[in-house]
DNA sequence: GTTGCATATGCAATCAAGTCGCAAATCGTA
DNA sequence: TACGATTTGCGACTTGATTGCATATGCAAC
């Protein structure tokens, strides 16, 4: 099925992210990494898993832990799909950088500082597209909505997930 | 914990409902739907196993089947919850019933006919708020948001879900 | 009221995503 | 090159959810 993986063109790319973390820079870390930065939707752990162990086996906890690194590092965010699978994409959307320049190390260090708790001012907010047809998740982070909400009294807002359902571009022109 | 079992006063409003649904009244159907209707907020399967075993047995598994029916009749909606669990509340939030009067059997007829596949035109909406503090999910439909947002050309959006999190009106009360 | 039958329930077994503990391998440095 | 801290891999385990099937139940026809 993935005849060549793709994520072998995204490896350099890989390891001067992690790199910039400055944490340990491993195989798994890598190869997970160069995944998620080769594809344009969210993916779960074992479509990583798959992507990877074609090329060179992989644990699949090692995978959730890479991935949980990954989000720890804000290098990539989870999303709670309706299988209750979770679901991890870049959080810069890979859009903006598969064809053009890795993220620099100030990008990273960036994300990192703003990550590790960021329960306090920031209203933190993503928004996704779920195809109905493919299944694919997209990130639509490109296009914040604006929000004009009210909420209850004394209800406080620190995060907001707006998740979208319906046919993507490409299901659409196939229909 | 709970003392008295909240449901049973809303047990006749429950198998009016059920009724209204053409399809059997059945003891187990009844006291979930009670307890649906005794609360204002989303609550899990084992939320409503507890709830009810309390006052007398019910299996699990009939738990996780009645609530898959109640949402197939459009009575109820299932949220996916941060934790993969599902949780659970009505499709009308119950604080417009529960000091009020119980659903009529039209309003429940009208919630099943645009249930059942509503791919179509509908944009169906629902804005969730989860309380970080004490977990709780409650149900905003009262205050659709306003949305303001440009998808990706060809991009056709059927479903919208809002999540929010935060603190809750209680909590921050609390503090 | 009784009977028959479709439908729901209860139980046990099973599935799958995700987590934990620990020994062995690996990375970066001294 | 060797050492020590960090990661990985493996197996066992947890837990929410699902499936199959025999039994029980609701409802309608008699």
């Amino acid at each position: 099925m993935k005849s060549k993986p793709a994520y072998l063109a995204r490896i350099s790319d890989a390891e001067t992210a992690i790199r910039a973390t400055g944490d340990r820079l491993t195989q798994p870390r890598v190869a997970v990494l160069a995944t998620l930065l080769a594809t344009d939707h969210a993916i779960s752990h074992l479509d990583v898993t798959d992507a990877i162990a074609h090329h060179h086996p992989i644990d699949r906890v090692t995978v959730y832990r890479v991935l949980e690194w990954l989000v720890s590092m804000g290098i990539a965010h989870r999303i709670a799909g309706d299988d209750r699978v979770w679901r991890f994409m870049l959080s810069q959307p890979p859009m903006t950088t598969a064809h053009g320049e890795a993220k620099t190390e100030e990008g990273q260090k960036e994300n990192r500082k703003s990550n590790g708790n960021y329960a306090a001012k920031t209203h933190h907010q993503h928004a996704h597209f779920t195809c109905n047809d493919c299944g694919q998740t997209f990130c639509l982070d490109d296009m914040p909505p604006k929000l004009d909400l009210k909420l209850p009294a004394g209800f406080k807002t620190v995060d907001i997930d707006l998740k979208l359902r319906g046919q993507c571009a490409h299901c659409t022109a196939r229909t």
